[in-house]
DNA sequence: AATTAGCACTCAATAAGACAGAGTGCTAAC
DNA sequence: GTTAGCACTCTGTCTTATTGAGTGCTAATT
């Protein structure tokens, strides 16, 4: 589609806007890239460049700037799977930075977001598993005083969803203990949301000596598992982004900050898309208008095979997309790694 | 100490700034004022504060701002407890929006910090409760799969610190669960850091039939208990600081939300007071270096009369800080009261 | 003796003009 | 098809002038 000639010139013109964040001009291109060809050329090329879509001018006598659709066409093109031959060294390094044993994965990602976002300068954002989608483990429900029982659910990735339950009448510990046997037995490794189905559908209808205790304990356990919905998104490096020059302007950085800051929006950012092992939405691409200015890439991590959690940075349009997916792409399988050698407290 | 007229001044500059933001001259005083004297009277008068260390100029011909002594002279003197009469519509404002009950105390420090900020501008600051100092309330050990064993205790607050231990020979469940109650008994309203002492002055040692068992549990109960000492900060409202003219200075911006965001900071300047109901540090009051152009204004928060946490607003020195007071206090107020309807589980 | 009018002086912020630098687009020559 | 050359454009920076809000001092007033 675009001939060699014009692909250098549109790789020189991102190259050199990743980099400096300021218009460039044809003269400038022969000095610094060696197209062998002068100004005026590069001039006329760069002109169909900005016809065709890739290129933009900020006034009417400024450089050119990558538009999205740039973007787009160098990840596309020079991003491919083949590319991540998994760097080992900066897997160490990451996995030096983490060498306390993690008793929860929400401090995990918490400190992950912190380390990526120091590594990459840019905003790291971490999305806690959806929980309604891991496995169960474990349920065991205590007793505590008067009528209150403390009910927990383990799940496959450590992560413990409990909850203190009030019952008009005292269920005896025995009983509990029975119920929270059962309940286990009956549901395990299923997901949270399998659960809420199955238990509207009777799965656990059959003979049970303790049937009627559990059947006032059932409707308050699916609408406690119903807010299981609420996801944790934990962002590290926000105030990274006014480093770069484009936020100089108070204004602007006001407006993508407080978009950082918001955790509706960051879960959004982070949900709205595929569960590819990488994705990358590049300005317009975001659905939230207030991310229009902005590019996100995120990378999935898993436990049992199963995609759980993501992690991702988000910054300005201008970044370096291979690099970073690279990046990405080593905390993704790092935090994968980790959750099987620690969490995974299931028969293996 | 300031006779009457200069009183008036002070207040005068004070109340300009707090609200402008910007350097005040005596003639503008004499013009939204009504001292009864001249603009010339006036400057002899500001002259005296300033030599008096209440006032600073910005340069030479510039109005006067206040200097923290003046801060500090204006709360000391304008601010005490019978100030506070309960502002009731306020607290039922508040108490609307926490119409769900919670589940977790987290959840709720994390949602009125969202609140705080987006009623007072400024950025709003909580922290979670300091397990240390919180009293056990129960204790459970239950067994997962292999070796492995999940330890749970709850607190007064109703938060839950669990962990997973490794162990290398298995303990029955029927022991487990001897153990727990064991434990319970033993330990139960005893705060955590307590606990660590006792476990080691041998208040475990008396006879007990699975005391071998208990034994090779201990150590990692201790451990773990020990690290009981991160807390939690939550902050909110970080970019309303930008809203403020003395940061339209992106450098300056940048100095201070990359304080507000590093959370060891935010403990260490809610930490490092004393435990008083109400207590305001104002720019060089505070300790740490980076936080000198800032003001803290923190109000505890109780539960069962004692002081388990705390929640604040951070700013701009320049901040109306009788308002501000009064309504952090009506926050802690809040939390206090839902500490105690929801998630008291002891014997009332 | 305290207050005030008056005046010289200061500093910051703003606006206007000049100028340099980096760029484009077009045309004519190679 | 390429390129040299040139007129033109826009931004950013530097200088200079001007205005406005302020101070501090002195001398006159109450």
């Amino acid at each position: 589609m675009l001939d060699e000639r014009k692909l250098k010139v549109l790789l020189a013109v991102i190259d050199s806007y990743i980099v400096t964040g300021e218009p460039i001009g044809s003269r400038t291109i022969t000095k610094f890239y060696d197209l062998g060809v002068s100004s005026a050329t590069i001039r006329n090329e760069m002109s169909d460049l900005e016809d065709l879509g890739y290129l933009n001018k900020t006034h009417t006598s400024s450089g050119r700037i990558p538009s999205d659709k740039a973007y787009r066409f160098y990840v596309d093109n020079f991003f491919n799977n083949s590319i991540i031959e998994i760097d080992r060294n900066r897997k160490e390094q990451i996995k030096r930075y983490i060498k306390q044993e993690y008793k929860e994965i929400d401090q995990l990602l918490e400190d992950l977001a912190k380390i990526l976002a120091h590594l990459t300068k840019y905003t790291a954002v971490a999305l806690s598993p959806q929980i309604k989608e891991t496995k169960i483990k474990h349920i065991q429900l205590l007793p505590m005083e008067q009528n209150q029982i403390l009910s927990i659910m383990v799940n496959e990735a450590g992560l413990i969803k409990k909850s203190i339950i009030n019952l008009e009448n005292k269920i005896s510990e025995d009983n509990l203990i029975y119920i929270s046997n059962y309940l286990t037995r009956k549901l395990k490794n299923k997901t949270f949301s399998e659960l809420v189905n199955e238990i509207s559908n009777g799965i656990l209808d059959d003979y049970f000596e303790y049937k009627n205790d559990l059947k006032r304990l059932i409707p308050i356990l699916s609408g406690f598992i119903e807010d299981a919905e609420d996801m944790k998104v934990y962002a590290d490096g926000i105030t990274n982004i006014l480093e770069f020059p484009e936020y100089r302007d108070i204004d602007k950085a006001k407006e993508v900050l407080s978009v950082l800051e918001d955790k509706d929006k960051l879960i959004f950012a982070l949900t709205n898309n595929k569960l590819e092992e990488i994705d990358v939405k590049i300005g317009e691409e975001n659905s939230h208008d207030c991310m229009k200015d902005l590019s996100i890439i995120t990378a999935t991590y898993n436990s049992e095979g199963e995609i759980i959690g993501k992690i991702g940075i988000i910054g300005p349009k201008r970044m370096n997309y291979i690099e970073l997916i690279k990046t990405i792409w080593v905390f993704s399988e790092s935090i994968t790694d980790i959750l099987n050698d620690y969490f995974n407290c299931n028969e293996r």
